[in-house]
DNA sequence: CCGTAATTTAGGTATTTGCCTAAATACCTA
DNA sequence: TAGGTATTTAGGCAAATACCTAAATTACGG
């Protein structure tokens, strides 16, 4: 859970998991998209990895990249609820 | 936004928030609860303030800390919306 | 096996973070 | 003014983070 907070922090992590929500992409093709090198990307890969928020798929020498939603799911909601906030957003009637 | 996640990249800093919950305390107070020292909590305190997560409010030679709810969910809300996350969590019957 | 493509690992540097103790500041009371 | 409490600022250090280039790894086609 630690984690998965300390995968968000970074800003680049964060636009990663909003390139997936379009569906899976392989590590290239997200890497293009950014202005640090392969390398660099490769570790906010394996952060995010490792957070459980997406998952990698590899087919031949491509390794393809999705979305965990659940992970992202369960550990923000979570905390949402902890601090007592009620995700139904249902304050103005 | 980014202050956000950041402040919430530390299990100190999600704890102080949650300790809020009940209501504010002063700083001192707050403190007492953790393992570290005053002066490192005191640089937490400045972190979840800049962020707009905490607000201060000081009472003669007292600082009182108390929980912003709207900045957690404007920030953890939305960017679960963003990725497409239905927040009523109705899943498991 | 050789060449090429995709991705990660290795090695290195600059900056930031998180922690500490000591000192400063702000406020209240006598 | 002096003393006491509450909190932050200053200064310093070790560890972690984020980045880079170069090299290694893995897989595929000929």
């Amino acid at each position: 859970m630690n984690n998965v907070f300390e995968a968000l922090a970074h800003p680049t992590r964060r636009e990663i998991l909003e390139r997936l929500k379009s569906g899976s992409k392989t590590a290239g093709e997200l890497a293009d998209g950014f202005d640090v090198s392969k390398p660099t990307m490769s570790g906010h890969f394996a952060k995010l990895k490792e957070a459980g928020l997406i998952q990698a798929d590899q087919k031949g020498a491509t390794i393809f990249y999705s979305l965990n939603l659940s992970t992202l799911e369960e550990v923000l909601l979570g905390f949402i609820g902890r601090m007592g906030v009620e995700p139904n957003g249902k304050e103005e009637g």
